[in-house]
DNA sequence: TTAGGGTTAG
């Protein structure tokens, strides 16, 4: 018996190593081999698959081994439903996630600690903050012990859902109700929550304590910080930071890399973004579609477009698929080279492959017709747009005063104005100027007025 | 089997 046990333990970790490398006809063949020399396999073999298919093919797939895996005689366990409820989650199915969570009970199975944590970042990530706080209440009333992932979970969530002072609130409480002092992680979700919602005054108190608790700062608390000080214009910053974790020896990874590339590329400092990407490369990172992207970003502002539409079919080659950030990074680069029919017909092709249309590929087109001189067609798109920003108006706008049609760009201006809307201040020039000079003095006057309302409006909220 | 950082447009 126990030599059954360890054999199928042998078999279990086999298993689990070709799941984790995506090799997952290689562990049925392996799971067969193993039944006919007699190694049987139990309720961790077929949890292992569960993840191996949830990671590599997806939900259904994963779910498919429930049935199997009842079939071979093996009874379903938290693991097995824990595993389900975070892939159904993953693919945006929350509703199956619940249907799961009560499944679990039907059949007997006790949800534990996990399950309630998954369910709550679920409930989080879909936009259900109440439902969310619902189960970490029950949690309490039904004493199932919470660990530092309930805690951290509830934090990260509140924070990304806007709600910075309770979360801040919800932290102390636990430090003096549960004794939970809260770790690394604890303190990157609240610096990084923080830093989203630009409260930087509550970033540096936290850091400050961090570094009273005595807890070293992470590569993950650093790229928060360093990502923070590009987002708000603080390149210098951003760049000391980055040059201090090279100078504490910190192993950077794909998140710290594509979080300096990206603002360098931004920058306009493409020979360094280029330097750095070089560094990425010979570290032998694993490329994912996010470190792909910025490198086709990349290739595509240092005019290697052939090079960028080449990466697409090494992505596809690894295994993954190309998102929206990706065709719509190839849009705007053609639109910037003046290949307005290429964009166009890309853009065909992203609604062909099922990617619905976006606002910032609409912009960079908008764009890109202006800059050809084709604003009429720019203005048959931007009339199409469902939803609109301050990018397709400035470029709109822009493209309007190019071509001299100074009273529509007046209108257009007024419309973005009532919506709320900032345009960058040379295009709001322009347009005043413009129509100065084409004798629409009133027109100027009323909207130089309408700015300055607008402005003052925007103060005082 | 659960929680934290990275990608596109004026």
């Amino acid at each position: 018996m126990n030599h059954f046990r360890r054999s199928t333990r042998f078999l279990n970790v086999y298993i689990c190593s070709l799941c984790k490398s995506q090799q997952l006809e290689k562990a049925e063949a392996a799971l067969i081999d193993g039944i006919r020399i007699g190694y049987l396999p139990d309720t961790t073999t077929y949890n292992t698959l569960i993840v191996g298919y949830a990671s590599s093919v997806g939900f259904d797939a994963a779910y498919s081994i429930l049935h199997r895996m009842r079939e071979a005689g093996c009874r379903p366990d938290v693991v097995s439903y824990n595993s389900l409820i975070s892939s159904a989650g993953r693919c945006a199915l929350l509703s199956k996630s619940l249907e799961l969570f009560e499944q679990m009970h039907q059949v007997g199975v006790n949800p534990d600690i996990w399950t309630y944590n998954t369910l709550m970042n679920l409930l989080f990530k879909y936009g259900k903050p109440e439902e969310a706080n619902r189960v970490f209440c029950w949690i309490l009333s039904n004493n199932v012990a919470p660990c530092a992932t309930t805690y951290n979970t509830m934090i990260n969530g509140l924070l990304k859902a806007g709600y910075a002072s309770y979360a801040l609130r919800f932290f102390r409480s636990t430090q003096r109700c549960f004794g939970f002092t809260g770790g690394i992680v604890t303190y990157n979700i609240l610096i990084n929550g923080l830093c989203e919602l630009g409260r930087f005054g509550e970033v540096k108190r936290v850091l400050k304590e961090l570094d009273e608790l005595g807890t070293t700062p992470n590569v993950i608390t650093y790229t928060t910080v360093m990502k923070c000080c590009f987002r708000h214009g603080k390149f210098q910053q951003g760049l000391e930071i980055f040059s201090d974790m090279k100078a504490k020896g910190f192993t950077f990874d794909a998140y710290a890399y594509c979080t300096v590339i990206s603002p360098l590329i931004k920058m306009g400092m493409a020979k360094e973004a280029n330097e750095c990407m070089e560094q990425m490369l010979r570290t032998g990172i694993r490329f994912d579609l996010v470190s792909y992207n910025t490198k086709i970003n990349l290739y595509c502002k240092l005019g290697n477009l052939e090079g960028a539409f080449r990466l697409i079919d090494e992505i596809e080659k690894s295994g993954t698929e190309s998102d929206v950030y990706t065709h719509t990074t190839l849009v705007d680069a053609l639109c910037k080279n003046g290949d307005i029919d290429k964009a166009q017909l890309h853009l065909k092709h992203m609604e062909m492959r099922g990617f619905k249309s976006n606002l910032v590929a609409c912009n960079s087109l908008i764009h890109g017709l202006c800059q050809a001189g084709q604003v009429g067609n720019a203005m048959k798109v931007f009339k199409k747009m469902e939803m609109k920003d301050s990018f397709t108006y400035t470029s709109m706008v822009q493209g309007l005063c190019n071509a001299r049609e100074f009273l529509t760009a007046y209108k257009l201006i007024r419309t973005c104005l009532r919506e709320g809307m900032t345009l960058l201040a040379s295009v709001r020039r322009a347009v005043i100027f413009g129509l100065r000079v084409s004798g629409y003095k009133r027109q100027a006057r009323k909207l130089k007025s309408e700015i300055r309302m607008a402005s003052v409006y925007r103060y005082e909220g």
